[in-house]
DNA sequence: CTGAAAGCGCTAACAA
DNA sequence: TTGTTAGCGCTTTCAG
């Protein structure tokens, strides 16, 4: 493995002079630049990233931890901040991590490692505690993240996503008001501090304000996935219970794929016998037929807000907000007035 | 930023007694270890890993570099790839680049950074010069990812995929076998020396083989996208201009469903005005309706063998190999014999 | 413009 | 079982 000292030995110049000529310093004269850039050129030489971070005091790098990579919208995020971020002069690094690591973990690990000047976490879980939160120590914001189940100070954090309640509410509501009334829902889990257990509520809200009471026996869950196949699997087996309900509300746009595949299999034509309708606006469900009906997420929306929030918070310009961003609503063929 | 020099001294140990305990190190008294990991806790101490990595020489790293995070079932290779490795005892490590990014560089660096013992590419480009390839010295395979349009010697290097042409050319087949003649194909382009082009060629080859003439305005083609939107304003363009066709076969899922979407809005029912298949077997190509008939990948079998063929070579089990996988057939709801 | 030398935080001999 | 110390590959003063 050949390294800076290599680099100098072959180019007849010592190691501080190799340092500036990969750092683009202008303190090098054109001979031995030009030296250097040959002898690295031929032996394809690559500086240690390791040795550099743990010595360089990074001033622009902005972390980015995605939990999940399944989730579809969420490249449409990542590019939206990937580039308002490089339009500010920042670097973004990116961290992937599993559905059950920490976040908060990884982002004080990955704090250290880059010496971050800020964080974004995208859809992460909102249930940590300060003291958790504390352990990262540079502004971060919480983007596409609700907090509503969470019982965390306002003043304590900033984060930016729609509101997962009213995008709920708001879809049953325009079921109901295509006059159903009889109106299943489809969930993840309804009291798991999850997305799932906040649009469960809306669902609830909706039919409270109607008067419509709920109904046990027309709430669906999955346990805990947001697949598409337990999705599938969970309506499957709910409509060998109950066929009571002209409507369905599903808490994500792939469930409520996977939902519409079950109600056909069991003899419902969507709208026909089934109106549909969702929450997120992903590709997919804009092709599929009928399309689905659904309130989408502000995708590009989420990310800007998210580094305008930061970079506020960097650059001294504004403390911890909390921002929501509103659903549209994308009609579609799946919904039925009756 | 505490250090391990600041937990020593808090603890009243060495630095040796401290990196002991964090690497888990027999060789501590309990004492010792308790007080250490005390600190530890207390203080929130992360260890720094660009610190560890630089050091340590990591005898069982294998990295994985995957372009593109949008393909779908990449995810399920990549779940099968951990697991294989975490079962023989090894531990990934990921990176995603974005889809114009030059893998063996980052391969090159990675390996580099990590001390890695060997490298899977998934999913990358496959027309790299062997002097690119040389950059890379430590054994590779690369995932999902066929040579037959590069140039390289079949000797050097490791591969696991499916056969894109045979794949496409069953699947004309198999359209052909339903009564099928005048069979439109949905492309990303004819000749980008990427997927795209192999399963081009396996169309035309389906097509001689059953002496049916390559009817140029039956081949569609998005430019160089594979995205759901770019297949849908290909086809819905292709569909003002031509529908001589009976079936229309896409070189990827993703497409197809794209594709269906615009066939249907030009006033075409699927299977019944054309029938529809295509390549990959992606989760949410089952749940459409209809469903669509496709060749699936075998997507955890992409990953356990590369892991396979990685670790013969890392071991020294065996040299470079090419595996080609067999694609299996779904019967979909999308095609009808005529 | 250039080089020598002091670390960055950690691990791994080597001694004790 | 423990501590001392020499680096890992690089950047960065600080002198020249």
């Amino acid at each position: 493995m050949l390294t800076i000292k290599d680099i100098a030995r072959l180019a007849n110049v010592s190691v501080s002079t190799v340092s500036r000529v990969l750092n683009d310093r202008p303190d090098v004269s054109e001979e031995s630049r030009r030296r250097v850039r040959a002898v690295i050129e031929e032996h394809h030489f690559i500086p240690s990233n390791t040795a550099r971070d743990l010595v360089r005091v990074n001033p622009d790098t902005i972390g980015l931890i995605v939990r999940g990579m399944q989730n579809p919208f969420y490249t449409d995020i990542i590019l939206a901040i990937e580039s308002a971020l490089e339009h500010a002069g920042y670097t973004m690094v990116m961290r992937q991590i599993g559905f059950s690591d920490n976040e908060i973990e990884a982002g004080a690990v990955m704090q250290r490692e880059k010496k971050l000047r800020g964080i974004i976490f995208l859809g992460g879980r909102s249930d940590y505690s300060p003291e958790e939160l504390a352990r990262v120590s540079v502004p971060y914001v919480l983007c596409s993240y609700t907090n509503a189940c969470g019982t965390l100070d306002k003043s304590a954090y900033s984060s930016v996503s729609i509101c997962d309640e009213d995008a709920a509410r708001d879809a049953v509501e325009q079921l109901i008001e295509s006059g159903h009334r009889r109106i299943a829902a489809l969930v993840a889990g309804t009291d798991d501090s999850t997305i799932s257990q906040l649009r469960y509520e809306g669902y609830c809200r909706a039919l409270r304000e109607h008067n419509i009471p709920l109904r046990e026996e027309l709430v669906f869950t999955t346990g805990d996935s947001f697949a598409i196949e337990d999705a599938y699997h969970a309506m499957d087996e709910a409509l060998t219970r109950t066929t009571d309900f002209t409507a369905l509300f599903a808490i994500a746009d792939d469930m409520a794929i996977g939902a519409m595949r079950a109600l056909r299999e069991h003899g419902r034509a969507i709208p026909d016998d089934c109106s549909v309708i969702a929450i997120d606006g992903i590709a997919v469900s804009e092709y599929i037929h009928p399309m689905l009906a659904t309130f989408c997420q502000p995708k590009t929306e989420l990310g800007t807000k998210s580094v305008e929030l930061l970079l506020d918070m960097i650059e001294g310009r504004g403390g911890h907000r909390q921002v929501i961003l509103p659903t549209t609503f994308r009609a579609g063929a799946s919904i039925r007035s009756i």
